[in-house]
DNA sequence: CGCTGCCTTGACACGCCTCAACGAGCGTGG
DNA sequence: CCACGCTCGTTGAGGCGTGTCAAGGCAGCG
């Protein structure tokens, strides 16, 4: 049985035989964390690195005002802390919102992985890397999308890396969090969350029940979010896709009618 | 004479004397890069990697409405497109924002140094972790911090990191940037920059004239965006200064007293 | 059964945007 | 040398997106 983190690691480069075997051994130890407790804290330098196995956790800070900015969701495969191996301590928070299995990493096995594996070395820079692309398409949805597309690209992306995990069917996938949660990770109020939702639903492009969310018009949603998945350099995608015409301004939601969220 | 680049690299591991030797042969090939122009643009596949020696420069995207984001700003010793390396195609644009020399380092080096200088591609895979750290510290500015607090955070960070590469005095700093661009990185309106910029000049807390950025109180500042400089790695920082009472939100500007803004 | 957490709704306030006009500085060409 | 045009900064008026506060509904659960 394949694992998601060496299925993700493939991405990044190309591993030999022996690779893939130390690999299966680092796996081997893991260790279940409960829901809505922390990870690792800001100021923390643990001696191990996590990685998720299996569940749902978000990468956060609290203001001195106690607003909270959601940064990163990890799903299967991804790394929670890569930086402390290389950085020391840790600048930002990681907790779990589902419960999660994690595989805890000893820095020294790190350090071997870099100075003796240089292939896996490359595989888990292209990681932060990924990582890194991600950050800066989510800093372009808060800076320059208004909040309804912001909310969609949210969706889009996790939509296609839930799908990279086999998390995800064609068009639906678990969502276990609350508005309030959606708000802090779109910078945007809870009850503000609530409304752009409902106006997501009238123009029924999505539904999201019982932490679910279904995307009742992928193509839709895309073009409505402006996705464009290359940031994620999940590979094979479709064709560029050049739009040569200047693509008018998506319209806007306007919250008009109300309509009633049925998950089929 | 040092040069910023492996300055640079030296905070982020510890390097032998070939290592050195390898790495000023390789800056050894520099090239010029007019002000405006484009550095590398989206989507390509540039077969050198580059590294900013001297200039200043920034990585955006454009939306398919033409709104803007700018999501970084390169100064001496930062890395364009280490990215390209590693993960291929490019998923954002970089500019040149004044005149600058750059390095061009082809991928092969990379990969060379990749596999025989351990040492040499942690400091890079540093590199690329602090970049992602300040990415999520931006994200955090747009997402929860009001614009006042978000533009004097920015501008915390710039004195710092100039600070590091000598080009920046105890409280100023060249900025060339006209208020547009600033817009851009901020997230905000052209004509918004301006009325925070004079809420700032008012509290006498920044001067911004011929593009020099000078700042009036620099502990004051700091305190009023809520800096706090761990997420740049750069060690040697002063006791945690951990603050037990949970500091109140700091008092918004009021845009009351229009003041003359006299560089001295 | 009554809590409690979460979603929903309305009213109102405010931050920020857009549009529009004008002014200051500066390089260029007549 | 001056007139012109350009870019950039500044200001005002009005509107919209989003926040805050507050109240109520609904479902899950002990």
């Amino acid at each position: 049985m394949t694992n998601p983190f060496i299925n993700k690691l493939e991405h990044g480069a190309k591993l030999t035989p022996e690779d893939r075997a130390k690999l299966s051994e680092i796996v081997s130890r893991t260790r279940r964390v409960e829901a809505r407790s922390d990870l690792i804290h800001e100021g923390e330098n643990p001696s191990d690195v996590r990685l998720i196995l299996d569940g749902l956790a978000c990468r956060y800070k609290v203001l001195p005002n106690g607003a909270r900015q959601i940064m990163a969701y990890l799903i299967p495969g991804d790394f929670c802390d890569l930086h402390v191996a290389i950085l020391g301590e840790m600048d930002h928070s990681i907790g779990a919102i589902t419960d999660c299995r994690v595989v805890e990493i000893p820095r020294e096995t790190i350090d071997e992985l870099l100075e003796f594996h240089p292939r896996v070395a490359r595989a888990l820079w292209w990681c932060t890397l990924v990582d890194e692309g991600t950050l800066r398409e989510w800093l372009v949805s808060m800076g320059r999308r208004p909040a309804d597309q912001q909310m969609a690209h949210l969706f889009c992306e996790l939509l296609v890396r839930l799908q990279a995990v086999g998390q995800a069917t064609e068009d639906s996938f678990d969502l276990p969090l609350t508005q309030e949660e959606l708000g802090d990770t779109l910078g945007l109020s809870a009850v503000h969350v609530n409304r752009v939702l409902q106006a997501l639903r009238a123009e029924r492009l999505v539904s999201f029940r019982h932490k679910t969310l279904k995307i009742l018009d992928v193509q839709r949603l895309k073009e409505f979010a402006g996705f464009n998945p290359n940031y994620l350099h999940l590979g094979r995608k479709p064709p560029p896709a050049i739009q040569k015409n200047p693509r008018s301004v998506p319209p806007r939601l306007t919250g008009s009618t109300p309509i009633e969220d049925v998950a089929s």
